[in-house]
DNA sequence: TTGCTCCTCACGTCACGTGAGGTGGC
DNA sequence: TTGCTCCTCACGTCACGTGAGGTGGC
């Protein structure tokens, strides 16, 4: 006995809202089970309550539209259950984050303009094997250590050992646009033969001011903030772009991470 | 030395984006400290750069534009404490909704088209106070608790006990436009002075479907989907709102809250 | 017949992102 | 002088919400 509903009542069989409804059904996500052809009118079925019921908490959980309907577009039970979880998955990293972000708040709004400690620093033209991309600003962190794993390997098989730590260059516009290019590079003694994404590269050489940023990526904008400023009240700034040595890019506390943030400056300053 | 940055070098000290600071600088949450009469160009000062990392943090965590500015413009540091922990409030309440809405997805999605006991009733006119409102859905829960409670307060200081359970009506529109009527109410047996947003309050008589929700609120359109499926495809149904009484309202798990739902049916029906 | 439910546009929301098309500064 | 940076519209995004103005069904 398929009973059929108006929008109304099936709304508030499943606390979707009408607005929400007459939604779904112009994406096509939820379409009434019959359309009165003269006037319009929506009549769901009764069977469609679980679905309804379905979509109402993923959109609670925020999984994009697209998302939902992949889900309940799933052929089998094993692929509903792995997009489900992998947006479960990603809600845990979001929620990681925001620990993250809060536990750094309070330190921040505290802070006693602390001093970074900048240290000049004049390095030649090296040697590299690197990884290019145009990378979005949420991946950039990923992306560039999935890149470094596969250039230490490349480095080992061809019986090297890097010359210098874990290292990226991040251009202007992936900080003014929020993507743009980023190179990750390890520096090698020998030339050796490129694989896979890895080419040879060469790191031009460079008058650079560093500091030492101690804790997880999420803070950096500290150390960038103290650099830069320090940098241009100084007025030592040139073009070129920003380097990040990961002299400690494993740790199992995230305050334990090390990475050595390196701005351009004119030549000669010191 | 205040020294003056163009937007670009500004973006990669604060690592906000080009379009976000332009975007700042229309609304009136982060001025530049200069802008260029002929040609428009924006010039930061380098004691910028701690608000926009403050800008920056907030954002990140979501909280509204408005609220930034709010936190911004704090009088003292007490004020702006005690915004800043308003919302990290608010988080951990979205924090813990989502840990019960993920808790309940498996169940759902796992589900065995348990049927619900379903048990009519007719129910004369009753004599109650009540508190009327026009809610939002999000704030639902919370107004009708804070309702009720004062209810009950009503109720002992008129040396009386409540004749019946903690109960809300809900309009139709609050289910089909999220938004609409809801009025707490607690049955009482003689007439008392109404106080404060209290009034006396007839609840009709009604032939009612009724079933037993156990667990928590957000898992309440199961109960709807269920109930209203059942009277609909029996051709019970009447209008009228529905009712909810609330049997355990206070538990410590939640898993422990009973709420009966009350579905109106034509009169006869049985 | 009244009023209630439902309909379809069209536009608003929020915090920016995405071009287009143009100008200033070194 | 070139090309790079910056400028200002205007429109897009996402998942609906908010009316306006109108029609169908009991």
């Amino acid at each position: 006995m398929p009973a059929l509903l108006s929008i109304g009542k099936f709304s508030q069989l499943t606390h979707l809202s009408v607005k929400a409804l007459r939604h779904y059904d112009d994406i096509g996500l939820l379409k009434p089970a019959d359309v009165d052809p003269s006037s319009g009118y929506r009549r769901y079925a009764t069977s469609q309550v679980p679905v309804a019921q379905i979509i109402h908490r993923f959109r609670d959980l925020d999984m994009p539209i697209e998302e939902v309907r992949a889900v309940l577009a799933a052929p089998d039970i094993d692929a509903r259950d792995r997009a489900v979880i992998a947006h479960l998955e990603r809600m845990q990293e979001t929620l990681a984050q925001t620990q993250e972000t809060v536990a750094s708040l309070q330190a921040l709004l505290e802070r006693a303009e602390s001093s970074v400690p900048v240290e000049y620093r004049s390095v030649p033209a090296m040697r590299a094997i690197a990884i290019h991309g145009d990378i979005g600003w949420d991946q950039s962190v990923r992306w560039v250590s999935t890149a470094l794993c596969e250039l230490r390997d490349v480095v080992a098989a061809a019986g090297q050992r890097p010359a210098g730590p874990d290292s990226a260059l991040f251009s202007a516009d992936f900080f003014e646009a929020h993507s743009g290019d980023v190179v990750a590079y390890l520096p090698i003694r020998e030339p050796l033969e490129a694989s896979g994404r890895a080419e040879l590269f060469e790191v031009p050489a460079a008058n650079l001011a560093v500091t030492l940023h101690c804790g997880s990526y999420r803070d950096m904008d500290q150390a960038y903030g103290a650099l830069g400023t320090f940098v241009v009240e100084r007025v030592l700034g040139t073009d070129g772009p920003i380097r990040e040595h990961f002299l400690v890019a494993n740790a199992a506390d995230s305050a334990d991470l090390r990475t050595e943030v390196c701005w351009p400056i004119r030549a000669g300053a010191r």
